[in-house]
DNA sequence: TCTTAAATTGCGACTGAGTCGCAATTTTTG
DNA sequence: CAAAAATTGCGACTCAGTCGCAATTTAAGA
């Protein structure tokens, strides 16, 4: 299970790494590979392998029943905590320092010892917000 | 699609809200129910329609591909945040105080907007945490 | 109360993401 | 270079959740 370095992890690893802080299907990360040889049972078994190893995230949405996985750096989580928008999918980071004072805030408060790796916090960007904000207002116009 | 108060509805939601805080699958809920008619469609139809109204939130944990269901009160959603425990299910509810200044903090800090339907902060609680602990020193003793 | 339209139910068929078994292939170890 | 261990691709399979449809129930109005 642990290990070996074939082409198929290769590609993939590199494929998330090189798109950091977004939400993709296992259909999307197969058909962007689908140029190289690789089986869409390779994608899931390597998704799980590198989910158990902590280096990707699966992320689904309340309200939707798609499943996403994200690249995440182990070591990347334990500086800060993510923030997801639920409109656009991006992924941002929250300030290391307000993380910080999050987690510890819990720990002594709660007594609750935050997983950084699964945590996500669900929400709307900023530019969102005002893509939002804009619709509303065009529909209060009609 | 928006409100008739039928029987199977009614057990449902009354169902769910005398398991507050508790992580359901459909088909346990469904299993619950089942001396009631009830089917498994109208189970997951009910779900989805009291998902959509904000009364149900879906919740599934990364590393476990199993989807539960939780009870959620939108009054409550709005005073405080939840913890959800990834060792034993059990969901918390973080200081009103301590959730508003997080929610205030990253409105301010990063412009985001959290939805505090959606997001639950994943981790251990206490107990578990306790449980963990004389675990690893049992294992170390051997 | 009776009638009718809209919503919901149960059923069974279906979908589709994800899994599994297995023989063939590839990677690592020695 | 050979053997052991892990991984691959394929196709069959599972199973949560969805969908279409006829029958039933609910809400609203005369």
């Amino acid at each position: 299970m642990a290990g070996y370095q074939t082409k198929q992890r290769k590609m993939l690893l590199d494929y998330l790494s090189r798109h950091p802080d977004e939400s993709l299907s296992a259909a999307a990360i197969a058909h962007a590979l689908s140029g190289e040889p690789i089986s869409i049972s390779a994608v899931y078994r390597n998704l799980a392998a590198l989910e158990e190893e902590g280096k990707v995230r699966r992320v689904s949405r309340s309200g939707s029943r798609e499943v996403f996985y994200q690249y995440t750096d182990l070591q990347e989580c334990r500086t800060h905590l993510h923030l997801l928008c639920k409109s656009c999918g991006a992924t941002t980071h929250m300030d290391p320092e307000d993380s910080g004072y999050l987690i510890r805030l819990l720990a002594r408060h709660e007594q609750f010892a935050v997983d950084t790796v699964d945590t996500v916090l669900y929400g709307t960007c900023e530019a969102c917000q005002i893509k939002e904000r804009m619709k509303a207002n065009h529909e209060k116009d009609i």
